[in-house]
DNA sequence: TAAACGGGTTGACGTGGATCAAACGTAGAG
DNA sequence: CTCTACGTTTGATCCACGTCAACCCGTTTA
């Protein structure tokens, strides 16, 4: 990329965003702030940087300097070890944070990668530190953040540790549904931004396993499935498969 | 219990601790302070508690006020759904953190379980968050470790995820044994504090095949099992069995 | 309009780990 | 010292999911 390229684009993306104005205030950092609070938040984000389906946010390895809260788009977060396995560890949409797992070693420990255009805010990691010292709301505030995904991977590690094949998709089906919702769309009709493969790497399953449980879920009348287009018209039956305990 | 019991109890428990002097420091909180600030978190941390193996620290839906740093002893936690599945998420010792699933909903999402006799200094988490805002070094560190059990539940995932019975299992020694090795005990000789349906419960696997996978780690000539008396013969090997793709 | 391509579906078959069952320590209790 | 109990080991069998392979479908490229 030539260099004027860079500088046109570089202008293009370090747009000045206010958290004040944000209508995704509820999800991301700034709840229940006072509106002084606001002003101080709004001079945390500086940057926001946009990006195109299969950009990498960071990848693993790369120095950490900001977390990033999605403004708009999809995300996947995946780690791969030097023998060639990978894993998803996550989906992230709008108003979720993502690079919390580099605060540990100053290094991101997973790739972000963009399923669709997407953007997201910067914000500096050590501004954060500076401003939760200073506003206790906000402090709560992330600690709650990091204390959630905390117990989401708890749920993922059950999902993966004790789930079969269909109760994981239904899970994570139930779990896609009630996010979506939570952002006001549609819990029951929804696209799906990643591949049966991407599905199945979060699932610990194969993508013919991933295909074979949609299927068995159209054929009993679970999910209407067409490509990756989702509408769900039992949700009480999704439900109920995934507490059929074994054994 | 007696109301007398109970204040005698009580009286016995309420140890003045003082993290100024606790050999732990290096592994829990306190790391890198200078001294006026630990005298700061001396009174933070006010009590300690004593539990019998068995006795329960905490229990998934009581209400969260404290995290726990493991003074001495071992631990597990463990997530239990009303359908009766149930899964160890993490195994803790000597200067690990618990409770950090709480501050969430600031209700404890799991059960701490003592796998035997051990003690813990209670830590109030609004003190904490307290403290955090006067002390960047103190509130740096609980980041890291905030992120650093997010990175720890990831290599979960991945292990769950895409692992084989005996790459779980390597791993999973693998990783004791490094930490038995930083607390300054041997990493090749060691005793599991856990049977092995809870090691199974962890790893996503039946005790059948977790105990299978032992034997035919000691037929190999990688490990000396007796009992839970574990002997590592070739951590080299069993480093280069988890690392063995498969596909 | 065809050809190439990537993602998805479906079928046939193999296998790793679950399940079921029995026997074997080792540790407390009487 | 025996009896009972619980955790562990080991064997035999089963099955859910992985693997391999063919085919389909929608989209992009020539």
């Amino acid at each position: 990329m030539s260099t004027d390229a860079t500088a046109a684009r570089l202008a293009f993306e370090v747009v000045k965003t206010a958290c004040s104005n944000c209508n995704l205030r509820e999800l991301c950092l700034p709840i229940g702030l006072e509106p002084a609070e606001l002003k101080k938040l709004d001079e945390l984000v500086s940057t926001r940087k946009r990006l195109k389906r299969g950009d990498h946010l960071y990848r693993a390895g790369q120095g950490f300097e900001s977390i990033y809260a999605v403004r708009s788009g999809f995300f996947k977060t995946d780690v791969l070890v030097e023998d060639g396995r990978d894993q998803v560890t996550g989906f992230q949409m709008t108003g979720e944070l993502l690079g919390l797992d580099g605060i540990s070693s100053e290094v991101h420990t997973c790739n972000a990668i963009a399923l669709e255009d997407s953007e997201v805010c910067a914000i500096p990691f050590s501004h954060l530190e500076g401003l939760c010292r200073q506003i206790q709301a906000l402090q709560h505030h992330f600690h709650k953040v990091m204390s959630r995904e905390i117990v989401r991977d708890h749920g993922v590690m059950m999902l993966l540790g004790t789930m079969r094949a269909e109760e994981r998709l239904a899970g994570f089906l139930l779990n896609l549904s009630q996010r979506f919702k939570a952002r006001g769309y549609s819990p029951a009709e929804f696209n799906l931004r990643m591949s049966r493969d991407e599905i199945g790497s979060y699932l610990g399953l194969k993508l013919e396993t991933v295909s074979r449980a949609f299927s068995r879920f159209q054929d009993e009348g679970l999910l209407a499935v067409h490509q990756r287009k989702i509408r769900i018209l039992n949700t009480a039956g999704l439900r109920k498969l995934m507490s059929h305990q074994r054994s």
